[in-house]
DNA sequence: ATAAACCTTAGGGTTGGGTCTAAGGTCAAC
DNA sequence: GTTGACCTTAGACCCAACCCTAAGGTTTAT
């Protein structure tokens, strides 16, 4: 059994975040002492890691909750399921690489074609460039 | 002399974020009617066309609200720091782009373990990565 | 017995880039 | 002379994922 605080440190997060966390049913501490202080076990604790781990490789904290209940309920979803989610959010990802890529070059085309040097900006092609009516 | 919504619609976004950036200084009319309304000049509209231009390479309204100071005091700048700015968000969006891939890789590499099959989650190795202790 | 460290709650603030609402003023047309 | 489209303002609200504060209760160590 920890203490929030406990829990907390031992995970490098915010006290706060725990709450926050529960708040939002991710982590529901799963019991109180007599004083109501939140006490969590090390299922809570694993299921921590689970949340933390999948926020690593990028999922948000409602995707986590999903994540959640289908890991809890594994026996009510299938395989093709889950790797639906993780599939479909590899897609979402690689979709704001492109476009991410796409500003990169852009910047990176600007960037080629200015002199770069000490003199006045007045001639300056990246300017000029934003400045340009399409 | 455009009206705040012609102005919008001709550049199909919102007569409020017309406001929103007047009052973030980055757009302000150049005159107003008697009765208050708001005149947009053809050189408004000129740096109305340059705001979403950077807007569209990737840069947010305060390297924006930079950008235009050094447009409109081209000669108290020089191409060096212009470039210099270019250079900086191009590394910066390239450290996203970096963690995105990270991101994508490991949902990949999930993904690949999975059969995908239709019969229960129960063994499904992506959960069970998710929730493995480090 | 008291101080320090920890915990509780409700509720407000942050960031960025807007969107929406309410309550009212203006302007052209029919 | 009134409808309807447009405009004004201040201010609230949205998203995500928290962080912070106030006012008070609990535990632990000395
Ligand atoms: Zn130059
Ligand atoms: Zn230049
Ligand atoms: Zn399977
Ligand atoms: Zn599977």
């Amino acid at each position: 059994m920890y203490r929030i605080g406990q829990l907390a440190k031992q995970y490098q997060i915010n006290a706060d975040t725990l709450r926050y966390y529960e708040k939002n049913g991710l982590l529901v501490p799963s019991s109180r002492s007599d004083s109501g202080y939140r006490f969590y076990s090390d299922d809570d604790a694993k299921q921590l890691r689970f949340i933390l781990r999948a926020k690593s490789v990028g999922f948000s904290l409602i995707e986590i909750q999903e994540l959640l209940n289908i890991d809890n309920n594994r026996a009510q979803w299938a395989c093709k399921d889950v790797k639906g989610m993780v599939e479909a959010k590899a897609d979402v990802i690689q979709t704001k690489i492109n476009e991410l890529i796409q500003f990169r070059d852009s910047l990176q085309g600007l960037a080629k074609a200015c002199c770069g040097g000490p003199e006045s900006a007045e001639h300056c092609s990246i300017l000029d460039a934003l400045e340009e009516s399409a």
